[in-house]
DNA sequence: GAACCGATTTCCT
DNA sequence: GGAAATCGGTTCT
């Protein structure tokens, strides 16, 4: 089945094992961008401790409550952004962090955008009054250019104003689409969630952090290859 | 290759 | 007011 919007309506750990294998097509002035999903986090309903639904509904996290297939971007330690795709049916509030993608085309864009994030970077005055130093930095491989949630924003150009628009809106510029039904199904390891230590148990250690085994793009700290 | 650190701003019981 | 769904650089093994 490759009808996303019903697979997204239904149980987001379930959604989360079909995602694994997905596109995301960026389609802007930079040209076409296409990255496959080999890592996502799900963060389901109001009991989860370590989901921002925690507190209930708030003006941030509104739109996790709203229909599956909507983008949720949030701005996370005060400089990433982070990609959500929201699930389950409106009303209850959910969705599947995009931690890692593999870049599959569009890879000079992708290089482009993080050379330009760096840039602004060391534009700051803590950097500027740090020494600049000759130190060579190692050339990134391919594969690990998305390989965090905050990368998947950066290489792909994405921000906070694509919060609610439909990722399955053919003519988005942003837009998800199914794994090719040629691809096999990516064998698929499932962990504890990163960076959501202040959730307490049971919550930190839900194995819900679904990864494709063994891939290079997967995101520190490496899951177990199981 | 792991472990530590600083950056930076939005969010909320 | 305090912490946060992270990253990149540095420093160590």
């Amino acid at each position: 089945m490759t009808d996303l919007r019903a697979i997204l309506s239904g149980p987001t750990l379930d959604a989360g094992r079909e995602l694994l294998g997905a596109r995301i097509v960026r389609d802007d002035a930079d040209g076409v961008r296409v990255a496959r999903i080999v890592e996502v986090e799900a963060y389901i309903g109001e009991d989860d401790q370590a989901s921002h639904a925690r507190f209930g509904r708030t003006p941030r996290n509104t739109v996790m409550y709203g229909p599956p297939g909507l983008a949720y971007v949030y701005l996370v330690y005060g400089m990433h952004d982070c990609l959500n795709i929201v699930t389950e049916p409106a009303g209850r509030p959910a969705a599947l962090l995009v931690r890692a993608v593999e870049p599959l085309d569009g890879l000079d864009a992708m290089r482009d955008a993080r050379a330009r994030r760096a840039r602004d970077r060391r534009r700051s005055p803590a950097d500027a009054a740090a020494q600049p130093g000759p130190t060579r930095r190692a050339v990134i491989p391919d594969s690990r250019l998305g390989s965090g949630p905050g990368l998947v924003c950066v290489i792909l150009d994405l921000d906070r104003s694509l919060t609610g628009s439909d990722l399955l809106d053919p003519a988005g510029s942003v837009r998800l689409e199914p794994r090719p039904p040629a691809e096999p199904a990516p064998a698929v390891i499932a962990s504890p969630r990163v960076g959501i230590g202040y959730a307490g148990e049971p919550w930190t250690t839900q194995p819900w952090r679904l990864s494709i085994r063994d891939h290079p793009s997967v995101s520190r700290p490496r899951p177990p290859s199981g």
